[in-house]
DNA sequence: TTTAATAATGAAACCGTTATAATATAATAT
DNA sequence: ATATTATATTATAACGGTTTCATTATTAAA
């Protein structure tokens, strides 16, 4: 049916293996047959089958991104598409594809990815850390399955994985504040059982004792999932304590938090200054807009993919972990002038 | 080195083609013998070898999904991935997987799809209109290679696509604005060759005349490209005109138009009312929330999903089309109980 | 019983490449 | 002139399935 190797190797009056060295430019293939394998293959419009060559390769040039959207998810993580993107460009930069996997609702990750595995369809595996469960190590680490997680598991293991530092990120947040002037510093945080906000809340206080002061226990709440919770708490310390700046753990914290700020007819960042973390579309529109501590998603992707392609490349490779570093971005809701600058 | 289906006919004391009747279930092959190659199968932990799978049925069971999705795309246009999220659930519903492209800046979008076809390493595209160029439809159509086209192209071609209809979004926003009681209804536009906000405008329109009214001249604004753009537009026309309500043409505009309300003291929906399209994230979280006409994109991306896998099965199908139908959003920018409800 | 029809299995070609080992040719050293 | 090495090229066996067609075993009809 359609032209082979074989066709050009006819039409070139070589073998079939010179053609196949002329398509991998192999060093061992002189200059005159060169050109006229091209010739042919240019003359037979010649394209080499991918599928056979994968099949012959015994590899198939593509990784699985798996993660677990919500429907919905664009909306409440915009972060996912931007990771896929970064990912998806490195790999495309050298000659990967990316096929992505949206695990439904009641499918078992560890499944998936074994199935993944056997099917032998798949070079590598960027798991998104909300489709990782206490299985999988067992099937990628152990296997020795090319792989990478974005995002750290709670739990131990021998994955490799890509994330950033969230006690850090608290860190730069109540040290922006120290130095726009705010020293009340009140921090709200979310679920009672949210690692990430634990460790923001940590970084905050380390750095609040750094510069000799303190992030009080009163000022402190935790346990908040919904705007309107967010909105309830902070009213209610904001009464209490009165604050000069409000770290919020996360932006439904920050929306509720912002509310009830407003609602008190109070002024950012005038009498309450408000910072968050990951900035998300909203946070450049609010008024004021918000000032928070951000990590590169889309770089973190990518360097997601490196990574991978690094292990491909060279299987021996060890274990290994990456953190990429969070990024001030400075917003009115925590200086007066609203223009923008990147700090780290 | 790994097990195939040649050890597993070993195993069984069958034939290579027994075995592979059995993997396929063909209707041929005895319930003993089924039995006796699943056992063998079993118990060498057999999985069958995608690649040389793809390779035999010269298919890969994978679909292509190309885009053009700018850095910041997830933020800029949640709706790319959510569509994806739709396809790829469709697709793995019937064993298919989705292998996302994202066009880099410079990349000829008709080169890649080329490519794509050329390389025999993809069954059909879903091409979201961002990567869709006039060199599109030769490739594809005339090739009557397997695709749809999300979104429908400026041009008139052969190609499959799904879109929804603007015009009958605009009328059902106007429509909308009769039922709440607004008679002075204003239109702010986007850019002035945005086709989708003309056929809103257009749509708007259509409906007022049926109500016996009109969308005056006067309240007529286009070319408006960014919030601070909406904002100064929207601002002049409230205090030239002063309408009852607004209909913006997308998101940006319908943020300025919401700041340039406010700014003036006015009441958002009982001194103006203000409907948008689109329903994205802020949509739900402003103040009061935002009226919407939205199309359900991730369904949108189901049905591309479906439309293009039957077309796989049936390649003698003719070309299709599919429109999507707009939904009514209600929020408290145009109705002063908050409690939203969905109207068709 | 013989013959035809049907059901179940197997042999071998095929899919389009890569990879390995063997061979032919040219260049250099002995 | 011969042996050795380096350089190009080729023949052929993988890779792991599917598929077509022939063959055998079984059942039904003549």
């Amino acid at each position: 049916m359609a032209v082979s190797i074989r066709d050009v190797a006819r039409e070139a009056g070589v073998s079939v293996s010179t053609v196949s060295k002329v398509l991998n430019n192999s060093p061992l293939i002189s200059e005159a047959t060169t050109r006229k394998v091209q010739d042919a293959m240019e003359r037979l419009h010649y394209h080499p089958n991918m599928r056979a060559k994968n099949f012959a390769r015994q590899k198939t040039c593509s990784i699985t991104f798996v993660a677990r959207a919500e429907r919905n998810a664009a909306f409440n993580n915009p972060h996912l598409f931007e990771i896929m993107c970064g990912v998806e460009n490195a790999l495309s930069n050298k000659g990967y594809s990316l096929t992505f996997i949206n695990l439904a609702k009641e499918q078992d990750e560890a499944r998936l990815v074994e199935s993944l595995i056997e099917q032998k369809n798949t070079d590598g595996i960027v798991l998104h850390v909300s489709a990782v469960s206490k299985k999988i190590p067992r099937l990628l680490a152990d296997g020795n399955f090319p792989h990478i997680v974005i995002g750290k598991p709670d739990f131990e293991s021998e994955l490799c994985w890509i994330d950033t530092n969230n006690n850090l990120s608290g860190s730069i947040a109540a040290k922006h504040l120290f130095h726009v002037g705010c020293r009340r510093i009140a921090y709200i945080g979310g679920g009672e059982d949210d690692r990430i906000s634990l460790h923001r809340l940590q970084g905050a206080q380390k750095a609040a004792e750094e510069f000799g002061s303190a992030i009080l226990p009163e000022n402190i709440r935790q346990g908040v999932l919904t705007i309107e919770d967010a909105q309830t708490v902070a009213k209610q310390l904001i009464r209490e304590n009165r604050p000069e700046a409000i770290i919020c753990a996360n932006n439904t914290v920050a929306l509720g938090t912002v509310r009830a700020i407003h609602e008190q007819a109070l002024a950012i960042p005038d009498d309450i200054a408000v910072i968050s973390f990951d900035d998300y579309p909203y946070s450049r529109i609010m008024e004021p807009a918000l000032t928070v501590v951000n990590i590169d998603v889309y770089d973190m992707g990518m360097q997601a993919g490196i990574m991978l392609l690094r292990k491909l490349k060279n299987p021996s490779l060890q274990v290994q972990s990456y953190t990429t570093l969070p990024v001030l971005i400075v917003r009115g809701s925590t200086v007066k002038s609203t223009k923008s600058e990147l700090e780290s």
